[in-house]
DNA sequence: ACGGCTACTACA
DNA sequence: TTGTAGTAG
């Protein structure tokens, strides 16, 4: 439900900008011999001829609309061509056009906070920058204007057809405007030039709308289709909204604005008019209430959020009819390939962005197999992300026994593995929570973050531990390469309970003594400990440093380094110590007795059934991280260390470096052993 | 149950 | 916090 929020000024710039038919656009640069002639993109083709998902402006004129099949487009329009979406692990890969829109995303955020709306949408807050404008180079001010300002369409503007173009010269340039249209004619300025740019620059062409706030610039993107710009000045608004038919203002084109139609009898903006706040708090809760009240009158203080990456990665499939999944292997054969793709792209968000996700889900829908799950509607489950596709592939798998067990539970026949009971129908799996890391970390995580992969043995529970890829807490009070890039230990405890109850008091004193000999820490973990979070009271901020940690391939070390690391370099082009790092390659497909290991949790946020039947605990703050891969420290020459860049090589010879520890009895053994050390109960 | 895939927000 | 529902392109 859409919510109302207060306008923080009625004279804000914000521009909508919409990329017409973009994913066409995408095909035909890479295919030029398209541009011009009758284009759609389709996924799939086995059915009818596929999906159509973008329409060229030239196919539309035949007729041709978005989600007609393939077949139905080439009847229309014999002559059109159809280009089919990238497949990749058997289903529709959409980075191609996921690229494109961060291209051009990168173009428009150079003049204003940029909010990616979608793959083809960017809302931008133009306010400083037409304010900058009018007040040095005001339009009136201007001799040439560009040809792309004039085209712009401004609502409102009457004049004959042949007189428009200068109608809008003279609304551009009134010296007696109001201030408010003046920033918008500023706005249409910018607009035009980042068009432009963008056309330039990408080849791609798109649409804008100029106005005072998201919903009218939403609005007004989509009034003057292809590539053309239009202005909602302040006193068009009213005309604008009034014979608007409901349905097509954003958030109101499913059940809500059906529900104004049907319950109301609402059938334009203007019939909204006629009722109270109170009526439509009444009715649609005040929040929503309010929301429509507000929109009725032009009024939206959404504010343009400053994101052009996205908050979550998601990829899914659906399996239509008898292509439902019926077995564990099927679903297994799918999530070992949703896992792989959405590994890949954390893998490039981490690298390119700096960011991790937090949170795996696994959506699912099912058949119903049975009159008691015909309602029953398959659960979502989530659990913490790993990284690294074994991982996601374990956890998914473990998420969908969950669901799956949820689902059927309530069916008073228990229904086996086999081809009874269920057929899923869809089934995605994202990554969301995607947190920044905090600057700094990243001269010394590009180095160690790649090591995911190939660091996924399933015994990790009862090995010793330096490494983690990427695991991650709840309570996010403590720093990423804490979580990720663990210290040498000194000690390893098998024990996961114990070690959890000693956890609690030892935390405190870890906590005392940071404070203290923060400046004994090596540079290292120095870094380590300035990605902390800010650290609340009473909340540990953990550091040791392992001195006489153990470290060792994981994989049995039986090649030499050099070996495996020539290998790798040739393959990666990447440093040997950080190939040291990678090819321990203890890659081992997960075992049962991984997931069957889990103890039984009292205290879990969230439960799960394993495969054996007991309860995995999936939230337990602190105890999420698992170490996997192990390298004997000094098996490290020395001398790979100057392959580094340097700007980590400090950092890194200072971990290799034996620790000078006067006074570190306590880092013995300290809380940091205890924290990072096996948990059975994930 | 053939409009597939993705992603966002609000809410309980 | 996790999970659901609604919305959109």
């Amino acid at each position: 439900m859409p919510v109302a929020r207060p306008e923080s000024s009625d004279s804000r710039v914000i521009a909508h900008v919409d990329m017409d038919c973009f994913y066409v656009q995408v095909e035909q640069r890479k295919q030029p011999e398209l541009r011009g002639h009758p284009t759609a993109v389709v996924q799939y083709n086995a059915w009818k001829g596929g999906g159509l998902i973008a329409v060229s402006y030239e196919a539309r004129s035949f007729g041709v609309k978005r989600s007609m099949r393939g077949d139905e487009a080439k009847s229309v329009c014999p002559e059109i061509q159809l280009v089919r979406v990238p497949v990749a692990r058997g289903k529709a890969d959409l980075s191609i056009y996921r690229n494109a829109g961060s291209e051009v995303v990168a173009i428009l955020s150079r003049k204003g906070r940029c909010e990616r709306a979608s793959i083809d949408e960017v809302y931008l807050d133009l306010t400083d920058a037409a304010e900058k404008m009018l007040s040095e180079t005001p339009p009136e001010s201007l001799e040439v204007i560009d040809d792309e300002v004039i085209k712009s369409h401004v609502l409102g503007i009457s004049a004959e057809p042949s007189d428009v173009r200068q109608a809008v010269r003279e609304w551009i340039c009134r010296s007696n405007a109001d201030r408010r249209d003046k920033l918008l004619a500023c706005g249409a300025f910018i607009v035009a030039e980042l068009r432009m740019q963008v056309l330039k620059e990408t080849q791609f062409s798109c649409s804008a709308g100029i106005a005072h706030n998201k919903m009218l610039a939403k609005l007004a993107s989509g009034m003057n289709k292809p590539a053309q710009q239009t202005v909602v000045p302040f006193v068009s608004i009213k005309s604008l909204l009034e014979p608007l038919p409901i349905r097509k203002m954003k958030q109101l084109g499913g059940k809500l604005g059906c529900s104004l139609q049907d319950d109301l009898g609402v059938n334009t903006v203007g019939d909204l008019l006629q009722f109270s706040e109170g009526r439509l708090q009444e009715r649609y809760g005040i929040n929503t209430g309010t929301w429509l009240w507000n929109i009725a009158r032009g009024i939206n203080g959404d504010e343009v959020e400053s994101r052009v990456l996205p908050k979550s990665h998601g990829t899914g499939k659906t399996f239509p009819g008898l292509n439902c999944l019926k077995t564990i292997a099927a679903i297994e054969r799918w999530l070992s390939k949703f896992s792989e793709e959405l590994a890949e792209r954390l893998e490039v968000d981490l690298e390119q962005n700096k960011r991790i996700a937090q949170t795996l889900t696994l959506h699912a829908s099912a058949h119903k197999a049975t009159e008691s799950q015909s309602q029953k509607k398959f659960p979502s489950k989530s659990c913490p992300l790993r990284y690294g596709t074994t991982k996601i592939l374990e956890d998914a798998l473990n998420l969908f026994q969950a669901g799956l067990r949820e689902y059927l539970s309530s069916s008073s026949k228990a229904y086996g593995n086999g081809c009874s009971g269920w057929g899923i129908t869809n089934l995605s799996l994202s990554a969301s929570k995607i947190v920044d890391i905090p600057s700094g970390t990243c001269s010394i995580m590009k180095y160690f973050h790649t090591q995911d992969q190939s660091c996924s043995s399933t015994k990790e529970f009862n090995d010793k531990e330096i490494f983690e890829a990427a695991t991650l807490s709840t309570s996010g009070s403590e720093s990423y390469l804490m979580k990720h890039l663990q210290e040498p230990q000194t000690e390893c405890h098998e024990d996961g309970t114990k070690m959890n109850t000693l956890m609690q008091t030892h935390l405190e004193d870890e906590s005392r003594m940071f404070e203290d000999k923060a400046c004994a820490q090596t540079n290292f973990s120095r870094e380590i400990s300035s990605l902390s979070t800010p650290v609340k009271k009473n909340e540990p901020q953990l550091d040791s440093v392992g001195e006489d940690a153990v470290i060792k391939d994981a994989a049995g070390g039986n090649r030499s380094r050099d070996q495996k690391g020539k290998a790798l370099k040739e393959k990666q082009g990447t440093s040997s110590i950080l190939q040291f790092f990678q090819t321990k390659n203890c890659f081992q497909e997960p075992k049962e007795e991984s997931v069957n290991d889990m103890q039984e949790t009292t205290e879990s946020s969230c439960s799960v059934p394993s495969e054996s039947g007991g309860i995995r605990s999936l939230h337990r703050g602190a105890d999420q991280s698992r170490v996997d891969c192990i390298y004997k420290i000094d098996e490290i020459d020395p001398n790979v260390v100057d392959e580094l860049p340097r700007e980590i090589q400090e950092e890194v010879r200072a971990w290799l470096r034996p620790q000078k520890r006067a006074n570190n009895t306590m880092r013995r053994g300290s809380s940091i052993t205890h924290y990072f050390s096996p948990n059975k109960n994930l």
